[in-house]
DNA sequence: GATGAATGAGGATTCATTCAT
DNA sequence: GATGAATGAATCCTCATTCAT
């Protein structure tokens, strides 16, 4: 524990950052999983496997299956509002279409990143306690576009705010989802941008 | 289901008529275990006993686990299938946003009655080769929505119908699904059905 | 289930005829492995092995590895409790200390038979919630023991009989055990039973 | 090794002194787990966080896990003799019960400090080829007592000292143990150690 | 000497599926 | 056709032990 004389950074010792490094590879593994094998080939060993270190490791870092799970959505989640508060901060849209253009793309590059793990964290809501965990992860980001809308300066035909806000996510986010997972012939994400920024504009947008 | 006077034609036998009711019963079985124990709980045997057969039996009529819910999935679109058909032949509707509720308003009914089904069957895609599984639904619904949408009289802004279809049907299915499932404070089956019809109509409608 | 014209015997169905074999296969190996092949080695697969079933098997009569040692427990002290109302039930002895002889190569002759899981009985309590179990076991016993000295006429120089009995019952088991599993050279059975009968006839018997 | 200016004897260096504390706080954090949270809880981690020190120092002094319990075992057999003698030399008792006496209430506070401890010693023996264990531990104390009976003037009704010595101490450690574990209702330390004072007297004193 | 991350063999348990009755 | 006991591969997880730092 004793660090003395580091400049600035708060550099992990060796041990945090070697469970650092040791934890990504993990996430990293299970995302690849999943992505390529499917849900049902992500158990313990085949993770500890494609991670490179062994299931003794992988229980030294995580409590249970689950646990990794949820580890990826908390870090999806992050990954989405850092996303929408760095495309909401940098100002400077020609209009409003162009924001929900902005933030919708922004959405797609991550759903593109893991499709099939997104499509988990919608549905399955990794199992813990499913329905609250879903929710938890829904609320937290209805939460953010609803308080988005209120303080933005946009005009809002809409009245009634938590249901727009409720809506507009699962409308925006079913609609990437299914179409980076089906890749539907003749729609590519272009159209699908274009698609879904219209339908979310033309729902809110007064006028 | 006693059917007498049948002159000639579909005179089920006494064991057509067996498996019917056999079938039907652990499909039944299938869908209860689901909404209320969860889907963790729908093994086999549980299936068969809540259905009142042998595992035995079960096997008689499905060639494994999956093909339950495959007959499952295959129940719930035709019966989607049908009461769209219902719906969109009944005619003398006021205007275009009376069909589009009505539609919605028979896909959340559907959905109501059981939405733990309905999530699995979105996402899980039933494991067997779940892309393609999903997109077979999807894409009969889709297909669905949009021959309706070409021969409809409506005057739609749409240009891109294949991507128009795809769309509606994923924002009305995900809305529906989420409200369904996470029962959000402050969301009535009212409000959601207004909500999603003025999204719907806003962006197919021309005008 | 339909069991017509069964003069007497209450026969056991083909199934629970099997049931009760089965099980009393699994314990039989999980005497023998504890017997001979110590503690450590009577796990779920090995005693699955040995009696000649799957593992599966296993899980369909016994809920967990625990179970087991459970019913062994259960099985060992209905063993114990029957030899005593044989012995005290019959009659026709010369004097109390004949008594307590028999009592004596009575137990001495159920703890021979399997040593080992006698051992583990007294000891480990078979780790549901150790003590209470122990105390369980012991408590029938010496609840037996207590009402036995009460009724019998002998002449007990003992006031506290509670205490007695526990005593004694400690006493002999104990001796008994450490006897025929250490087996301490120049110290045979006969000469055991003589000792511990003296033990027990001088503690208890007035005079 | 460094070990400057010792002068001459017995005066142990830093190292010594510090393995030694090391070493009883290991054995004292063994106790501890296994008399607070039972034996499952005693792993080689919990034993080494409990004690202050990483795994990798307890196998510095230790070769295994089980080197533990046995390093247990030899101290509370020392500690078992140790009280004895001083017992035993410490002369001057009216009789030969006070004598007894006094032998059974110091076994009783040793089991006392440690029951969980004194369990696993006389059953588990420790499972390092249990058997030899156990013998090799009771044989000793056996023979201590053994020893204790031909020397001492008291008049032994007993002809087969071995035999005496090891129903002796088995039934007393017995009811003993039983009773420090189970604490069965309405059997205090008091009337315990009366009643097993007498159990042992009228055994071995002549008259 | 001390540390504690990494290891991986091994154990308990589940459940889809089969097949003799 | 129906039954349900039997199967055993597959999964999650633990923990004694090692070894690079």
């Amino acid at each position: 524990m004793s660090k003395r004389h580091e400049s600035n950074t708060a550099r992990k010792g060796p041990k945090q950052q070697r469970a650092k490094v040791t934890v990504g590879a993990i996430l990293e593994a299970t995302v690849r999983i999943l992505e390529q094998e499917g849900s049902d080939a992500a158990t313990t060993s085949r993770i500890a496997e494609v991670a490179g270190v062994s299931v003794g490791t992988l229980y030294q870092y995580f409590a249970n299956r689950d646990a990794i799970l949820d580890a990826l959505q908390d870090r999806e989640f992050d990954r989405a509002t850092e996303m929408m508060t760095r495309v909401l901060t940098r100002g400077a849209y020609e209009n409003d279409r162009a924001v929900a253009r902005a933030v919708i793309e922004g959405l797609l590059e991550l759903h593109s990143a893991a499709p099939t793990l997104h499509r988990l964290l919608v549905v399955e809501g990794l199992r813990v306690t499913p329905t609250e965990r879903v929710q938890a992860f829904d609320m937290r980001i209805i939460a953010a576009i609803r308080s988005f809308l209120a303080l933005a300066n946009l005009r809002i035909r809409r009245t009634n705010l938590d249901a727009a806000a409720f809506v507009v996510y699962q409308a925006v986010r079913a609609s990437m989802l299914a179409c980076v997972v089906e890749r539907p012939p003749g729609l590519d994400s272009e159209t699908l941008v274009d698609e879904i920024t219209d339908l979310v504009i033309r729902y809110l947008a007064a006028e």
